[in-house]
DNA sequence: GAGCACTGC
């Protein structure tokens, strides 16, 4: 098929000027069949072998090594491997490589157990958070950076265990991974021993190596060494004229890349699937619900031969899981698959068998604002890095196509890479982690991108309000035990309240379930009528449970009913509650009340009643979240009551509050989205008695 | 008539 020859709805298709999404590599490479040769031959063919003297000569002789690395050269696996062999764990020195996913460290590490030939944690191991597999002898180790930093805060800030550190997908620019940095060079000054391997999919290698050569001697320059991939070539073809309609664009697309198949004699056997990239789970849904349409209207026959499957984070976990199952009874391919995805699709996870990519060219992104204190999401166009990982993804099986939905000339005007997270995130953890790791002056630590100065700025006014520093920006006591919890500061400092409340497993708990997704299943689709009946149902088995402060104190009461019942997965569905979010709360929770016994008795409140109950969670709410309170005015709508910007909110219609709630003059809540009809929608509210934000908060509300 | 990228400790 010759896909110039597809006139889009608003456009033509035109083959790229540049050609190929992929860089170097060779179209006639050869195809791996990496199932079938025995493991030590398959190490012998990565791209990455050709390069294994070089490597082990650069970490021997350079201080920061900057490793270029396509899509499955091999290079996450192999590097750890040649440096063990080389000695680099000798005396009891271990080989630590980052991940920014923790699925991601528990395959590599099970991977290259099966390399090494032993069980997994003992020679290698991973280490993510709740699961811990290494053992005394681990010499490769596996983890999320997040991990990596807590070690370095709690207990060596030197990461003095270590010879080698990698980190992997550093293009990313996770805020994790820019600290995680940030504190390498650092580290760097004191122990010029240690090795730093950053590891990039994206030419941007120099401003790594830039980055760490402004505080190196000339001793020890770092290099730059480049891996080819084992990639297909992908064809990207862009649109002639802009589309109008990215949705209707995307849904037609796909449809045409069928038909055009179907009149191939290869047939829709010989092609693969075809990936869409879509900014939200709304745009997905919609894009089903389009595309269903089209065939069932148009073309019949072709509805026969197509499954529309969509792919995002909130979907149920056995819906996500199609994405991945090839159906036993399709084996022979007679229908092909078009999977309508976010963003999920581009790095969290690979889908198997795509051949074929739509790409709307935008993404849903957060973006913080420290004027009015609001993260919000907004759709913007995605950056030519995203859309080079996004073409990627079509060329793993074979030659591939991707298809963007924008001109080549508008290609060419996008950002080279998505803002680093650093520049669009609240900044109260990181800095409250830096203090942690003994940085005075937060302006002085060294990182890639320095966030603005509104943004440093908020953070420490909203540190100082919470009284995790001092007026010299000096940390307190309290702001070094909230930095020892895996939770942001609000949250951490809501904790330490409830040892004072002694209401902490009940606190706990709420916190837990303010960071694991909703814990009830609100009934979706069907029919109306049966839709309504769900709806009702969904009520009463809610009211149950309900409090008519609001939110938080009905997950209270949610899991302590789980503590006393322990509800199986088929009681949880019948009282409209998600049992994997359940036990997940439980755990989270757990992991908290054992950071919180270090400084203080962990307590219950048992037989208190429900208005005591009531008040002391509220009231460590409070102490955390006195930020996020907003007032009922005369016209029957809560403003926010901070500054002299009073911004309408309201109560989402799915909240708790909102259904079971009472019109209390002054509420708190946790998160907020844009409203559809203007102002900002509220989720986990309660409502609170204003004398507490004195009490609690007296340098802010006084 | 609801509902809103994705991770991580």
């Amino acid at each position: 098929m010759s896909a110039s020859t597809y006139t889009g709805n608003d456009g033509f298709w035109k083959p790229s000027s540049t050609t190929s999404a992929r860089n170097k590599t060779d179209s006639n490479a050869p195809v791996f069949n990496f199932s079938s040769a025995p493991l030590a031959q398959q190490r012998l063919l990565l791209p990455i072998h050709k390069h294994k003297r070089q490597i082990l000569y650069s970490v021997e002789n350079f201080g920061v090594v900057v490793i270029v690395g396509e899509t499955a050269c091999g290079k996450s696996t192999q590097i750890p491997h040649y440096l063990m062999s080389n000695g680099w764990c000798d005396n009891g020195f271990q080989i630590v490589c980052t991940q920014p996913r923790r699925i991601a460290a528990q395959t590599l590490a099970a991977r290259v157990t099966k390399e090494v030939g032993r069980t997994l944690g003992t020679t290698v191991g991973y280490t993510v958070r709740f699961d811990n597999k290494t053992s005394e002898n681990t010499k490769i180790i596996y983890v999320t950076d997040g991990i990596l930093l807590r070690e370095a805060t709690l207990t060596d800030p030197l990461l003095s265990r270590y010879s080698v550190v990698m980190v992997d997908e550093a293009h990313e620019r996770n805020l994790n991974t820019d600290a995680l940095l940030g504190l390498l060079k650092k580290i760097r000054r004191k122990r010029q021993d240690l090795r730093i391997i950053v590891c990039s999919a994206t030419i941007d290698a120099q401003a790594f190596l830039d980055f760490f050569n402004a505080a190196e001697t000339t001793l020890n320059i770092g290099t730059i060494i480049s891996v080819d991939g084992r990639q297909h070539a992908v064809d990207v073809l862009y649109l002639d004229k802009p589309t109008s309609n990215y949705l209707r664009s995307t849904v037609e697309t796909a449809l045409s890349i069928c038909k055009l198949s179907s009149k191939n004699p290869k047939g829709v056997n010989g092609e693969g699937d075809i990936l869409c990239f879509l900014p939200s789970g709304e745009d997905v849904d919609e894009a089903i619900r389009m595309a269903q349409e089209v065939v069932d209207s148009q073309d019949p026959t072709l509805a026969n031969h197509l499954v529309f499957l969509p792919l995002y984070s909130k979907l149920p976990f056995n819906m996500q899981a199609r994405v991945f199952q090839i159906d036993e009874r399709d084996k022979h391919k007679t229908k092909r698959r078009i999977i309508f995805s976010t963003n999920i699709a581009e790095t969290s996870v690979t889908v198997p068998r795509i051949t074929h990519v739509i790409d709307s060219g935008l993404v849903k992104l957060p973006y913080f604002d420290p004027k009015t204190d609001f993260e919000r999401l907004i759709v913007v166009p995605s950056s030519q890095a995203s859309a080079k990982q996004r073409a990627g993804r079509a060329g793993r099986l074979q030659a591939g196509q991707c298809y963007r939905l924008y001109t080549e000339n508008f290609f060419l005007k996008l950002e080279k890479a998505t803002p680093p997270e650093i520049l669009r995130t609240n900044l109260s953890s990181f800095i409250l982690t830096l203090k942690a790791l003994g940085v005075d002056n937060i302006l002085g630590f060294d990182v890639m991108d320095l966030p603005g100065v509104d943004s440093l700025s908020h953070g420490l006014e909203s540190l100082y309000a919470l009284g995790a520093i001092d007026d010299d920006t000096n940390l307190t006591v309290l702001g070094m035990d909230m930095s020892s919890f895996p939770t942001e500061p609000r949250v951490s400092r809501m904790l330490l309240e409830s040892l004072r409340e002694e209401c902490s497993v009940e606190v706990a708990g709420v916190c837990a379930a303010l960071q694991v997704r909703s814990l009830f299943l609100t009934p979706r689709g069907g029919s109306s009528a049966g839709r309504q009946q769900q709806q009702l149902d969904y009520e009463s088995a809610i009211s149950e449970f309900a409090d008519s402060s609001g939110d938080h104190v009905t997950y209270a009461n949610v899991i302590s009913h789980q503590d006393d019942r322990r509800m199986d997965r088929e009681e949880c569905s019948e009282r409209f509650l998600d049992y994997v979010a359940i036990r997940r709360i439980s755990e989270v929770r757990d992991q908290l009340l054992r950071f919180l016994k270090k400084f203080g008795r962990i307590r219950s409140l048992g037989m208190a009643t429900v208005d005591e109950k009531r008040k002391v969670i509220l009231k460590c709410l409070t102490s955390g979240f006195f930020f996020n309170v907003a007032k009922l005015h005369n016209d029957g709508k809560y403003y926010t009551i901070r500054g002299t910007n009073h911004i309408l909110v309201s109560p989402s219609s799915s909240s708790i509050f909102h259904t079971h709630g009472s019109h209390a003059e002054y509420i708190i809540f946790c998160e907020t989205h844009d409203g559809s009809r203007g102002g900002m929608e509220l989720k986990n509210v309660s409502a609170i008695d204003p004398r507490w934000l004195r009490e609690l908060a007296p340098h802010y509300w006084n």
